[in-house]
DNA sequence: CGCCTCAAGCTAAGACCATTAGCTTTAAAG
DNA sequence: CTTTAAAGCTAATGGTCTTAGCTTGAGGCG
């Protein structure tokens, strides 16, 4: 290994997730990470550019992880059956991450090639679980917003408390997915 | 009025927007406000509690606005071309005005009555334009939601440039609100 | 007209934080 | 055993929020 055998990005990025996850993405901190790592603060530059570039690392590891959620979920599955698996995989993520919500929200920056290929990664499952639909290229370019739209709305509103009471939030989502299904197959039907 | 005759909570509010409207909610700081105001910085506790007390105000002051710009689009208008113009005024506030999207996903927090009462305000205006749906009071809670969701989801996307290319956006958008407005109306035929 | 009050401003200071520069150590390679 | 380069360190700078306590000036009151 190396002198010290201490942290690796990845460490960092491990450390710096269980901050956002339990204070929140604007409560992380060059100081908190180093900390839990027992290391100083200027030591942490070694495995990260900046406190902006750890950011993205964050960002780019929310982004992976919720590829591979949809794929898990839209296995075995098609459809409308798939679309709704997909929403309720994007909607369980960020429940069990409600911090997470901004980094699903960032812009692709066409510069960053490694986060826009994971950004890309989402839509092509989106796009994969839209193909029996019928769709054409434009068509299911405009049917993955929408689903996208509306799982992140939902799952956002709901991360952030946003919903007043959480009585029924389960019973709302399954109107909101059986709107997006309905919608989906009109929308195939006649556009 | 008071020595100096400089500053007042709302021109710092306003000052503090700008900033956020110009470049992003994370870089407003009370240094760059008391720039602004050519004020040293601990005078603006004179007008405001603290960064965070800055924050609540414009967050209250976006609802406020939103709801304002929800109501307008909304009267004169019923049914599905009122959800329409909802969802239109959503997108266009937030098009305006990109970065204050966070503040549209803020939790009610129960013990601020005057944020509560102004989100409370911007779902009412939503409960008034369902009403001919004539849906009883727990259906409207969700179709509710589902419409905040769906706005709130591809505006913020669309503020945070999460759609790779902004082509054909208002297609999409086009697209989103068919979708909402059958599936209101069927749910509303068949719950 | 002159004085008093008190809110609005100020400076000074402390506690964090990010970041850079440059040094020290230590694990691994030869 | 020696070398080397990565991983850690301390020191220092500049920025931030925030509190404490002082100064000043505009408006009210005699």
């Amino acid at each position: 290994m190396s002198p010290r055998a201490g942290l690796t990005t990845e460490a960092v990025v491990d450390l710096a997730l269980k901050i956002v996850d339990e204070a929140g993405a604007e409560a992380l901190t060059l100081a908190k990470v180093a900390d839990r790592a027992n290391v100083a603060a200027p030591s942490l530059y070694k495995h990260v550019k900046n406190l902006a570039g750890l950011r993205r690392l964050i960002d780019l590891r929310v982004v992976q992880e919720m590829a591979d959620a949809l794929r898990t979920a839209a296995t075995g599955r098609e459809g409308a059956g798939a679309v709704e698996a997909l929403a309720d995989a994007y909607r369980a993520y960020l429940r069990r991450h409600p911090h997470r919500t901004n980094a699903l929200a960032t812009a692709p920056d066409e510069a960053d090639t490694e986060l826009s290929r994971a950004t890309h990664a989402v839509a092509e499952v989106v796009f994969a679980v839209l193909r029996p639909f019928g769709f054409d290229h434009v068509q299911a370019v405009h049917a993955t917003r929408c689903i996208r739209a509306a799982a992140h709305g939902f799952a956002g509103l709901e991360a952030s408390g946003g919903f007043g009471r959480p009585e029924d939030v389960d019973q709302s989502f399954e109107v909101l997915k059986s709107m997006l299904v309905q919608g989906l197959t009109n929308y195939a039907e006649k556009p």
